[in-house]
DNA sequence: GTCTAATCGAGACGGTACGTCCCGTCTTAAT
DNA sequence: ATTAAGACGGGACGTACCGTCTCGATTAGAC
């Protein structure tokens, strides 16, 4: 379902409204279509007019339900599981192993062509449109932020982690190191930095029995 | 200094080459309206043309310099002591404090509207130009993440943190977390985060005397 | 009507095409606004640019319709009676008054500054364009010439003139002359040079009763 | 020798100006660049950076001997013998033959592929400009035209000519017809056409003994 | 032999126009 | 009422040339 919700007839009950409903066959192949040339040609060569002939939609249909191009990738990009592992942290076992798993799961996401191609498509989005920044945040970081907090607060009532920590901010040094790899074009994500990052903040986040504090 | 060498005579001595030489003047004119531009409306709406009207220049001699408006950006932004605060971290106490005090004249540059605003743009310029991709990392982030690195590798040195821990990993996370912050349109950075981040950070480095290690 | 047929849809009957009409507003605009440029600056100075902003209309308006400032140009003078007297010579008296008739008419329009201005535009957009030649030729060159010949030959059947004379060599001397003579720069067309001509050209198609032939 | 004569010190005697002197060698390297690039691209295509590119010379030395594209295309054409056959009608026979010896060289000329090139260079560059106009008639057209009516002058005087005729008119008629439809870039140019129009053209001058007139 | 100065090649400069692409809106006929 | 198609006014793109302006490097008569 869309989450740019335009729906003309959402107020009361009123009149089943007259005329042509929304075509979910044109949402679907809009979409679809965005996804497939962001992985041939990349956002910035992207157009509403290649978008549209591509989905044998006319650019209106593209108008009529969505505000920017961004918009359009984001919901691309976004929608249901398409883009990428929005688990969150198990609650398995011992909050480094679960936090571990979590991690490597988003950088195998990360490692994936396609899926970088898309996360560096909705970023790119993000970075020229504050409404597509804020979907970005709303359905990918948030969720994730909040998940690894969950986890953590979890650990801290436990008595695994130090309950004085900020959390959110541990958070986005993850998420954000790993965002903006992605948009730095640089070569290679390894499972291995995230590894090492989450050695030291895990050993930072660890309960010290010894002298309290 | 122009970072976009293109010396067409760099081989050996031989000749001084003929002809006029670079305009000093439009080199300057054009990377000042352009910061100039990139305060008054932003990277999105800025162009070459509105760019060479504002520095009184044919859109020629910006295309016979660089290669792409992202370039122009990048160059304008990180010229010289322009953009940031390009200090590395200082050795001057114990090594919570020197980093303390580099990543909270960090955050002052992100909290401050202009400096953020010229990120922002070179930001979306690398997010759409691997090329301009590589020239905010060789001159910004590697800078600041080599210092950060050689300060914690002193730090190692002298006992007061682990040398085992992935110097490089620790620095991605504190430069990706404010880098992702700043593209991501989100309100009012606090240097409190990155004060709550170190707390976590610092601590998972500290040499741990107990346990030996 | 537009000589520019680009009708997408002349093949059989079949579908009417979908989408927008082309805009005989902004035809008539553009044809408009380039007879006064042409008028103002002349056809080197035109500019396909400053006949869009002066029409106000887009400058793929203008692509999309004609294929060249040349054929602009064209259609602009060339369009209805615009240009200049396509009148064929008189059927009214003896050949030698219909075609001085025909021939004044003919000088006083290369005679009136605003209409030579207008040949001479569309005479430097033909020396430049094939295809704008073409359409001179066919608008303009060639229908004067089938009316002197027609007139001719009628002449020729009344036996007022040797059948077996050239007479289109004689409308390309006529016609040539004129054309020549307004690109040419040259100062005041004088219609006594005409008559002049026509006392040589008249006297050598003139029937020979004497010795037959 | 060139026709755009900027000689600095023709005033009076005064100094003989020291300096290096115009290279000739330069001239002729211009010239001969103009007209291969002329046969290769035509004059539209035509620029003074190309013509100094390939004749090995500064724009700077064009522009210093011409004052526009036009006239250096007007030189190129037109110097010494290079252009057409400049020869005035013979003086040995009936004037009827030599005015058509004098016109079938024309033709002959009109109907050489690199010739016609030529011309219709230099008619597209005085269509455009007033003063390469002036150049083409002084330096062809006229030249034409004196020899013609000079050839016809002699013959009135022998009594072979109407004396009463407008020779000039018919000189335009003639060389007119031929300009035109070398601008016109129309097909073929017959010879048999040109005799078709001298046929009438003759006639029409032919002094006519019987009934006087 | 210098001196002096015009000319040369090269090519960067401030500009103008090009023809293309895409934007976001509008119009049309068909469903 | 919505759709696919596609024309519209607008505006930026990157390129090609324009005609002018530095640059050293010749080149040649005047001193």
């Amino acid at each position: 379902m869309s989450q740019s919700s335009n729906n003309p007839s959402t107020s009361g009950v009123s009149r089943p409204s007259p005329g042509r409903k929304r075509s979910e066959a044109s949402r679907i192949a809009i979409l679809a279509a965005t996804r497939e040339l962001v992985a041939e040609q990349g956002y910035e060569k992207l157009s509403i007019g290649g978008i549209a002939a591509r989905a044998g939609v006319g650019k209106d249909t593209i108008y009529r339900w969505w505000p920017s191009k961004g918009m359009v990738v984001a919901d691309a990009v976004l929608e249901e599981a398409q883009p990428f592992h929005l688990a969150p942290p198990p609650q398995s076992g011992p909050v480094d192993e679960d936090i571990r798993a979590w991690a490597h799961a988003l950088a195998r996401d990360f490692a994936d062509p396609v899926r970088v191609g898309r996360i560096r498509a909705v970023t790119s989005a993000a970075s020229e449109d504050p409404a597509t920044a804020e979907q970005l945040y709303e359905r990918f970081t948030q969720v994730q932020r909040t998940g690894f907090i969950d986890r953590l607060r979890l650990a801290a009532e436990a008595g695994e982690v130090r309950p004085d920590a900020d959390f959110g901010a541990v958070a986005d040094a993850i998420l954000g190191s790993l965002m903006y790899w992605a948009t730095a074009h640089r070569a290679d994500l390894r499972v291995e930095s995230v590894d090492s990052l989450l050695d030291v903040l895990l050993r930072g986040l660890r309960a010290d029995r010894t002298d309290g504090q």
